[in-house]
DNA sequence: ACATTAGTCCTGCTTTGTGGTACTAATCAC
DNA sequence: GTGATTAGTACCACAAAGCAGGACTAATGT
């Protein structure tokens, strides 16, 4: 079993977070991924991943009821979990006390040899 | 090619970012990770990773000369390149765009079922 | 020469990341 | 109600990343 969260699920649970219940289903989560990122995920790689993450429990998933519009298929809304919350915390921390004091000294760096 | 870094290439990435030139080698590399996270790491694990990032071109390596200590074989010393430094940014950039807004919200939400 | 030891390399396997495409079930138009 | 249209989902296959454990290497020290 995977012992830390993998920097695209990562991504998936920000935007169930951001998302909120009700309302974080395949296609929302993808466009949030790609409002905030600008990466533009496949479809499929959303649902792989969304399903790797309720199979850990980091999430769960319940079928909603249709929506009235065209091709309003049922969606399948996703929540996150307790154990979903700890594991974004923990990879979180990880990242803050891997960067801390060095994120000065990135921008630094970068800056000598052309940026972004 | 892949596209995106790791979270673990990350960490890397950052060790060596803090060690600096002439410093940064696999098993001092594994030490920062080790303290500044308290993530135990096995050696071949960090090899493995920096390999991969050499390949692609962030890091490169040279050997160094033997140092005057019990057992002081030659070090691989590692160097971040231009590219490992714009991917670097890149990865932090994506954090910062998706976590924005989010952090004090999943902090509280932690704090509700338990914490960490 | 032989023991000792810091450090590196190799191998094999599991987990993540990814795109592509087929499928499903709902609306709309007539 | 039959068929076109469409949002959304599921499946599949493969590439890349994560990881541990132990073999190997080359230096020191006696």
């Amino acid at each position: 079993m995977a012992k830390h969260l993998g920097e695209f699920e990562q991504l998936i649970l920000f935007a169930v977070l951001q998302l909120g219940n009700g309302v974080a289903y395949g296609a929302s989560i993808r466009d949030v991924i790609e409002e905030r990122t600008g990466r533009v995920v496949s479809p499929g790689a959303v649902y792989t991943a969304l399903d790797r993450l309720q199979e850990r429990g980091f999430v769960s998933s319940e079928v909603g009821a249709p929506t009235a519009e065209r091709g309003g298929r049922r969606k399948r809304l996703f929540a996150l979990e307790p154990d979903g919350i700890t594991a974004l915390q923990r990879s979180v921390k990880t990242f803050q006390e891997m960067s801390h004091g060095l994120l000065g000294k990135l921008e630094d760096l970068g800056s000598e040899s052309g940026g972004l």
